[in-house]
DNA sequence: TTTTGAGTTGTTCGA
DNA sequence: GTCGAACAACTCAAA
């Protein structure tokens, strides 16, 4: 089959913003189609839960990268805003394509899940083979039950259930077999649809991050070969590069889960158990979350556990955006909320130890800090992010006992030891001695001198007593029982 | 069918 | 200073 006949088939893509181990475009050159990219900018879709500031900027480099690497490819890429409904622009894109075949990866969100089926009905009465696959999670989370046919709901018999199926197997692409569509239909242009902030407040993730397929690679790379060994006892340390940080990568697909199994696999095949107590592990969580969203699909603003609806909140404005701008005077806290606005990302244990004062200390509802995470993260994903914030509020799917409060005290000086990463984000105490940084309140007006600082002056005491933040926390959550109880 | 053991990430208290 | 117990309740899967 030459060029000029081979069929046209649309790939749309969309938290798939890679070139390698993608299924519909393997099958799109194996059936001889002649693939041409589609990504359609659709926020609206989203239901509440368009993509935040961060998450723009970000989706902006990752789609000027792939426009990119599609050129090198000869591949076409089209950018579509959408004006009515994506069906609507796809259907016009058959049109003007002449397109016999759209394949997608699939999504979970159940926005996405509502809108995907429809556009695949309407597809498939005009005419048009639809395929969809998986290629977001390592399988596909949606089909797996447990023998009782339902869905899991504890990670550890989900985990282990998996770890019975096959090995993920990549979709390569051979790009010797492309064969290029003879049409190549007008793209919009990508500056255009004010992706990225008005003001710029991205110096500091324009320095950290590399958004783009090359970056994705390099941070694997460095991440395989330098902290992966010992992430067991380096996960932990937000002052340590221990963690994988490839959660914005793999959001957007530019690297598939897949590709980081078999990157940190030991290559004979096989779900190594060495494998099982680290970094693999959090993909499979990653994976259950994906679960979870797809069969709960009302979690993301509802507790699971639906007594949780009746929990005491004490809803209050002023402790929420304390909170925010990383001024509740719990430096472990206040930096990480800080290092979040900064770099649109945070340190998993900071996230839990923020996320728990939060909820518990503060008894500001859960889907308060959701929200607030969406809009900073440039990892933001609505799985993940509903998947945590249930279980720190202990209302989701993991028996997380409600009396576990973290201690923000005790947390950072046990990960953070040496108070470097406190100093890092809290410039404006980090002349306080080691065994006061996590606990400045402490300091006497002559260690706060000896610092050359002044209590109170540039940052704030805390704002909650931490035995009164905990006992409240713990009461309330006894008040919740009594009341389901009774 | 029923029973039983186990379950990502913690803290405090008292011996 | 160290260490074990207590802090709930429920889901899941294997026996």
């Amino acid at each position: 089959m030459d060029a000029a006949t081979a069929p046209v088939c649309l790939i749309w893509l969309r938290q798939d913003l890679r070139l390698s181990d993608h299924a519909p475009l393997a099958h799109a050159m194996k059936e001889g189609w002649a693939p041409i990219l589609v990504y359609l900018h659709a926020p609206e879709e989203e239901g509440a839960w368009a993509p935040g500031g961060a998450s723009q900027w970000w989706l902006h480099h990752a789609l000027a990268d792939l426009s990119r690497q599609s050129r090198d490819h000869g591949l076409p890429l089209l950018l579509r805003r959408v004006r009515s409904t994506s069906q609507q622009t796809l259907t016009e894109l058959v049109g003007e394509t002449g397109a016999q075949a759209v394949l997608w990866h699939r999504r979970y969100e159940p926005a996405a899940i509502a809108r995907d089926t429809l556009i695949k009905d309407s597809l498939r009465i005009q005419g048009v083979t639809v395929r969809s696959f998986a290629g977001f999670g390592l399988g596909e989370p949606a089909t797996v039950r447990n023998l009782a046919g339902k869905p899991f709901q504890v990670f550890t018999p989900f985990w282990k259930n998996q770890l019975k199926s096959p090995v993920p197997q990549l979709s390569p692409i051979d790009w010797s077999a492309l064969q290029a569509p003879s049409i190549s239909p007008r793209s919009e242009a990508l500056e255009d649809w004010g992706l990225l902030p008005q003001q710029p407040w991205t110096g500091a993730m324009e320095k950290f991050w590399e958004p783009t397929r090359a970056g994705a690679e390099a941070r694997l790379k460095q991440f395989a070969t330098g902290p992966a060994p010992d992430y067991k006892a380096l996960r932990d340390r937000p002052d340590e590069d221990g963690t994988s940080r490839l959660s914005p990568w793999l959001h957007f697909g530019q690297i598939s889960p897949r590709e980081v199994w078999h990157a940190l696999s030991d290559g004979n095949g096989q779900h190594a158990a060495s494998l099982a107590e680290g970094v693999i592990r959090q993909l499979w969580w990653r994976e259950f979350a994906l679960h979870l969203l797809v069969h709960f699909p009302g979690t993301p603003v509802e507790p699971l556990r639906p007594e949780f609806a009746h929990f005491p909140w004490r809803r209050d404005e002023a402790l929420l955006t304390a909170w925010q701008r990383g001024r509740t005077g719990y430096p472990i806290v206040d930096a990480g909320m800080r290092q979040l606005w900064s770099l649109g990302w945070m340190h998993n244990r900071v996230r839990m130890i923020a996320a728990s004062f939060l909820v518990k200390h503060l008894l500001q509802p859960w889907q308060e800090g959701a929200l607030w995470f969406w809009d900073t993260l440039v990892d933001a994903d609505l799985a993940n992010n509903t998947l945590g914030w249930q279980w720190t509020a202990g209302c989701g799917a993991d028996a997380a006992p409600y009396f576990r409060v973290f201690n923000p005290v005790l947390q950072g000086k046990k990960f953070d030891p040496l108070g470097a990463y406190v100093r890092q984000w809290l410039p404006e105490i980090a002349a306080l001695p080691t065994d006061l940084i996590h606990e400045p309140w402490t300091a006497t007006d002559l260690d706060w001198r000896a610092a050359g600082l002044q209590r109170g002056q540039s940052y704030p005491d805390p704002i909650v007593g931490l035995a009164e933040g905990r006992d409240r926390a713990l009461s309330a959550y006894q008040k919740l029982k009594n009341l389901t109880t009774s």
